[in-house]
DNA sequence: TTAGGGTTAG
C-alpha cells in the first residue's frame, strides 16, 4: 500500500536535502510526492528558491519562481528575500534594487530583512547616503530596525569611509536605548576604527566590550593583532597572539596566517615557516590564504621553482588558485628578474577570467621599472584600461628615479586631471626635477593642480 | 542579510 505524503513531511525532506546541497534529491522528493497526490506549496518553492540562489545562481532561483507562478502559487516576502539574498551574494547589486522594486509591483510588502539587504546593497555600490536614507525611512514604513540593520549600517559606514557617521549612529542608538550592542557590533566597530586610524576610539570600544560582560573572541583578537602589525607595533602583535593562544582562540588558520605573514613581511622568514610548522603540528589544515602566504614566502626568498611546484600542489589538494595566488607568483617572477616569463604569465592571467588584473598589472609596471625596463613598463601602462593611484604613483616615482621628469610630469598631469592623487612627496620630486631641467612652465602646470 | 587573515606604490 502506498501512503500519501503530507505536505509538511515533504517540506521537511526537501529542506534537509537542500541543506546538504543535494538539490536533485530534493526535486525527486517533490516529483514522488506529486505522484502520490501531494502538491508542493509556497514553503516547498521558497525552500528551493533559497537553495538555488545560494548554491547555484540567481537565474536558477528565477526558474523556480517561474515554476511557482505556473503552479499558481503566489510568491511572498520570503520568496523575494531569498532572491534578494541571492542577488546580493553574487554581487548583482543593481539586480537587487530591481528585485526590491518588483516586490512593490507584485503587491508584496518588504520586511526588515528585505530592507537590510537593500541597505547592504547600497553600501556595496558605494552609496552610503542612499543607505542612510533607507535606514531613516523605517519609521514611515512602520518598521523597527533590528540588530542586523544597525550592524549593517555601522559596517557600511566604515567601509565607505563614513567613520564619523558610524560612531555617531552607535552613540545615539545607545543613548536612545533602541539598540543593545552585541559582540559582533563591538568587533565591527573595533575593525572599522582600527582601519580608519581612530585608535583611541577603538581602544575605548574594546574597553566597553569588556565592561559589557563580553569576552573578546578570535575575531576581536585577529583584528587587533592585524592592526598592531600594520602600525608597526610588532611585539605588541605577538603579545596579542600569545594572549589569544592562552585563551584557546588559535584553533584555525586565521591566527597563524596573520602571524606568519607578519613575520614574512619583516623578512623573518625562518620564524614565518616555524609558525606554519606549528600550525600543522596542531592539526590545523592550511587553507588557500595560508598557501598564498607560503607562495609569497618562497617568492621573497627567490625560490621561484618551489613556488611554482606549490601552485600545482594547491590544485592537487583540491583548492583553486585565485587572483592572489597568481599575482603573488607573477610578482615573484618579476622579483627574480624573469621578466619574459612574467610577461607570458600576465597574458595567461588575462585568460583566467578574473574581474580585474589591476594589481597584477601594477606589479608588472613597478617591477619592470625597477629592473631598468621603464620603456616596457610605460608601454604596459599606456595599454592599461583601468588605472588607480598606485599605478600612477609607481610610474611617476620610477620615472623620477631615472630622471625622466618630463615624462613623469605628463603621467602626473593625466593622473591629477582624472581626480586621482599620488603621494605629495612624489609630486614635489616631479616639480623639483622639472625646475632642475629648466622646464618652468611644465612645473607651473603641475603646481597649479597641486592644491 | 551583518565582523577577522593573503598580493602592488611610498
Amino acid at each position: 500500500m502506498v501512503c500519501k505524503l503530507s505536505t509538511k513531511l515533504m517540506n521537511i525532506c526537501v529542506a534537509s536535502f537542500c541543506k546538504l546541497q543535494q538539490l536533485e534529491k530534493a526535486e525527486s522528493i517533490i516529483i514522488d510526492a506529486i505522484r502520490l497526490g501531494t502538491l508542493p506549496d509556497v514553503v516547498t518553492y521558497n525552500t528551493l528558491v533559497s537553495a538555488y540562489c545560494h548554491f547555484v545562481d540567481l537565474d536558477s532561483g528565477y526558474l523556480i519562481l517561474n515554476r511557482m507562478k505556473e503552479a499558481k502559487i503566489h510568491p511572498n516576502v520570503i520568496t523575494y528575500n531569498s532572491l534578494l539574498s541571492g542577488a546580493s551574494k553574487h554581487s548583482l547589486h543593481s539586480k537587487c534594487i530591481e528585485l526590491f522594486n518588483e516586490m512593490g509591483t507584485m503587491g508584496i510588502q518588504p520586511d526588515v530583512w528585505s530592507y537590510n539587504i537593500l541597505i547592504q546593497c547600497y553600501f556595496r555600490l558605494g552609496k552610503p547616503e542612499e543607505a542612510n536614507m533607507i535606514f531613516h525611512s523605517f519609521k514611515s514604513q512602520n518598521l523597527s530596525p533590528c540588530s542586523t540593520t544597525f550592524n549593517t549600517m555601522f559596517n557600511g559606514f566604515f567601509k565607505t569611509g563614513y567613520t564619523h557617521h558610524a560612531l555617531s549612529l552607535f552613540r545615539s542608538s545607545q543613548r536612545n536605548g533602541i539598540f543593545t550592542p552585541e559582540l559582533l557590533t563591538y568587533n565591527i566597530l573595533i575593525n572599522g576604527l582600527c582601519k580608519s586610524g581612530w585608535i583611541r576610539a577603538a581602544r575605548m570600544i574594546l574597553k566597553e566590550l569588556k565592561e559589557s560582560g563580553f569576552k573578546p573572541n578570535a575575531i576581536t583578537y585577529t583584528t587587533i593583532m592585524k592592526h598592531c602589525f600594520k602600525s608597526r607595533k610588532f611585539q605588541e602583535g605577538i603579545e596579542v597572539f600569545n594572549e589569544m593562544k592562552n585563551n584557546g582562540y588559535t584553533y584555525d588558520a586565521f591566527s597563524y596566517s596573520t602571524l606568519s605573514s607578519a613575520f614574512a613581511k619583516k623578512g623573518r622568514l625562518e620564524e614565518a615557516y616555524r609558525i606554519f610548522k606549528l600550525m600543522t603540528e596542531k592539526g590545523i589544515e592550511k587553507d588557500l590564504v595560508s598557501y598564498n602566504i607560503l607562495v609569497n614566502m618562497y617568492c621573497i626568498e627567490g625560490k621561484i621553482d618551489k613556488a611554482n611546484d606549490l601552485l600545482s600542489e594547491i590544485q592537487e589538494f583540491g583548492l583553486q588558485c585565485d587572483q592572489y595566488t597568481h599575482t603573488t607568483f607573477l610578482d615573484g617572477l618579476c622579483r627574480s628578474g624573469e621578466i619574459d616569463r612574467a610577461l607570458d604569465y600576465l597574458k595567461y592571467m588575462d585568460t583566467l577570467g578574473f574581474d580585474s588584473n589591476l594589481v597584477a598589472y601594477n606589479c608588472m609596471v613597478d617591477r619592470l621599472c625597477k629592473v631598468g625596463c621603464s620603456n616596457d613598463a610605460l608601454r604596459i601602462f599606456e595599454r592599461m584600461e583601468v588605472k588607480d593611484c598606485i599605478t600612477y604613483t609607481s610610474m611617476v616615482h620610477n620615472l623620477c628615479k631615472e630622471r625622466k621628469f618630463l615624462t613623469a610630469s605628463k603621467v602626473l598631469l593625466a593622473c591629477l586631471n582624472r581626480g586621482m592623487k599620488v603621494l605629495r612627496g612624489t609630486q614635489r620630486v616631479v616639480v623639483k626635477g622639472l625646475h632642475s631641467l629648466g622646464l618652468y612652465s611644465e612645473a607651473r602646470k603641475v603646481q597649479y593642480l597641486f592644491h
